[in-house]
DNA sequence: CTGTTAGCGCATTCAC
DNA sequence: GTGAATGCGCTAACAG
């Protein structure tokens, strides 16, 4: 009923809390003797240490908040796997803050390093504000930007500009001319950068190729696998149909997939596909694709924190994951 | 620099710290004049109450727990939106709680329990032990039980073996009479039911129309499409091949469909597929499924917990969710 | 080594 | 209405 505190135990065991304190805490020194005592008037009471009593006193929330977009989208949730696997044998909890809503994140972002209620952040593919980033800077709060960058902020990030090339490239060297892109929405109420710089590499392969860009072989799509359908089908409709698709996102690739297949074109056979993130099911369904190590990029943005929570670091982290280009079965020569 | 606290605002204001703590907590009448006084002087501070000592004070965590066994799976991601969502107007954080491993995660339940940490528990797919729930019963932290039952604990489900029937007699109306069964392993380390109630709706409209169950018929394979596949393409290389497939999860079902394509099987042509779920890929990719309100568990989910908390219930919440048939464009009669 | 005391920052009685 | 005092449960600094 009545919670049982520190001072109970200290009560059973015939000792001060300080020395249940120490305990614990395992900080200092304590005799063998007393410690077996107070261990075992721990465990005849049941005795758990109140989680709010001690953060307060600590001055450490022992919390650890992830800021994303959204959880429809595969990567976001393969990122938050990897820093939920992370946190896993640390003493942080992990508090989830999310808001599909660009004012509301906004909004999110601005709490979280006012109110004192996380010791670090781990924030996806945004970029906070020069102002939230004095906040936390102010607040002492290490904050981690995944798949974002910004020169004064801890960063795990990838090369997407490069990404968008070796796609193209890939599309290019099978003998591939006429190569569509499908995308999200360059600019975006998010203000996500990746899709415009896999754009930028798009169209760096193609003019290092000499190859013509041509506007309406680029769509623009929300996320989501159905929009990116109803997208395909308009680039694989168009009279000089494209012989080849890049798609800015694993999600858009199956959108493409399926579109071919419902026009009747095979994959690769009729047109090739290469998709991007290597979530999950492009492994599955077999898309070419670049891979980005999602899962990793969420234990590493966590492995910085857990430093920088450690000891403040002179300069903010700058970890360039690698990508790689992972041939499967939706890519071949144009026939 | 020095965190702002309530004093500051206090000294400020010219008034005490009591009239500064009923002007944040809107509670007893101040009156207008010093009100507003505060309120200058907070906003001049940009003083935000600390959390950890209002909940401390408070007796309350303002937080709740979310535990499940992983993220990997769809429907778990789309449940955790819902509550995510429903929790966004609340005062409410949401500490997410997950462990791969089944014995890791026994134990994050029984801490959930025994910590003070949050003030009511969600938990996805799992019945806690008696003692784990006489435990949080006992802690007076409310517990809601998704897609998950037990008598005496609030819970939001679906009956499993109700589906399990309307996906088999669907097939069987349409003039089936080889369907196999595809499911993830009935007994598991996680002791999930679900798959065995669907199991018993499939068994029971085969023996209501009269069909033998073939045990060669069945076949169970970890969740995730991977394992879906090589299990699928057991079935459909039997010598006499079925002419479908319940698939217990929309997951399970792509990898049929998968399988299927890989053995040059048309579907619907020559193979129907029915799965289980709706989760957003399977309306996408046009699979017959039984629709099951997934958002809409994680949002009930938290009404109970935050009505439990305003005023315990005398009875545990016993809401069934419905289930529905969408039939699409992967069943068809068999030719 | 160990008991005691003083906060952590706030909500909430109490008197005024 | 409002201020001062008490306590939430714990850690840490301080004496002994």
């Amino acid at each position: 009923m009545a919670s049982v505190t520190i001072r109970d135990v200290a009560k059973k065991a015939n000792v001060g809390i300080g020395t249940v304190s120490r305990v614990i805490n395992k900080s200092t020194a304590v005799s063998q003797e007393t410690r077996q005592k107070v261990l075992a008037a721990i465990q005849a009471l049941g005795y758990t240490p109140h989680p709010l009593a001690r953060r307060l006193s600590l001055g450490r929330t022992l919390t650890v908040g992830v800021v994303l977009p959204f959880l429809t989208l595969p990567s976001y949730v393969e990122r938050l796997r990897g820093v939920q696997q992370m946190l896993e044998d640390s003493e942080y909890d992990l508090s989830l803050h999310s808001r599909e809503n660009p004012a509301k994140l906004n909004q999110l972002i601005d709490e979280l390093s006012l109110n004192k209620s996380v010791d670090g952040a781990i924030v996806f593919s945004l970029i906070p504000s020069e102002l939230q980033i004095q906040q936390f800077a102010q607040a002492r709060i290490p904050l981690i930007l995944v798949d974002a960058c910004h020169p004064d902020v801890n960063r795990v990030y990838i090369d997407d500009e490069k990404g968008g090339y070796l796609a193209t490239s890939h599309l290019i060297e099978l003998g591939h001319r006429k190569i569509a892109f499908l995308s999200d929405y360059l600019e975006n109420p998010f203000k996500f950068t990746a899709m415009r710089k896999r754009y930028d590499g798009y169209r760096r392969a193609l003019e290092q190729a000499g190859l013509p860009f041509r506007p309406d072989y680029h769509q623009e799509g929300t996320l989501g696998a159905r929009d990116s359908f109803e997208k395909a089908k308009i680039l694989l409709s168009l009279p000089e149909r494209p012989s080849a698709v890049f798609a800015a996102s694993d999600t858009h690739a199956v959108g493409v997939i399926k579109a071919a297949h419902e026009l009747g074109l095979k994959v690769p056979e009729n047109l090739s596909v290469v998709g991007y993130d290597d979530i999950r099911d492009a492994e599955y369904l077999d898309i070419t694709t670049i891979h980005q190590p999602l899962f990793e990029s969420g234990k590493e943005s966590v492995n910085i924190l857990l430093a920088s929570l450690i000891e403040p670091p002179e300069a903010p982290s700058d970890v360039k994951l690698p990508i790689e280009l992972i041939i499967r079965g939706t890519t071949a020569r144009p026939t």
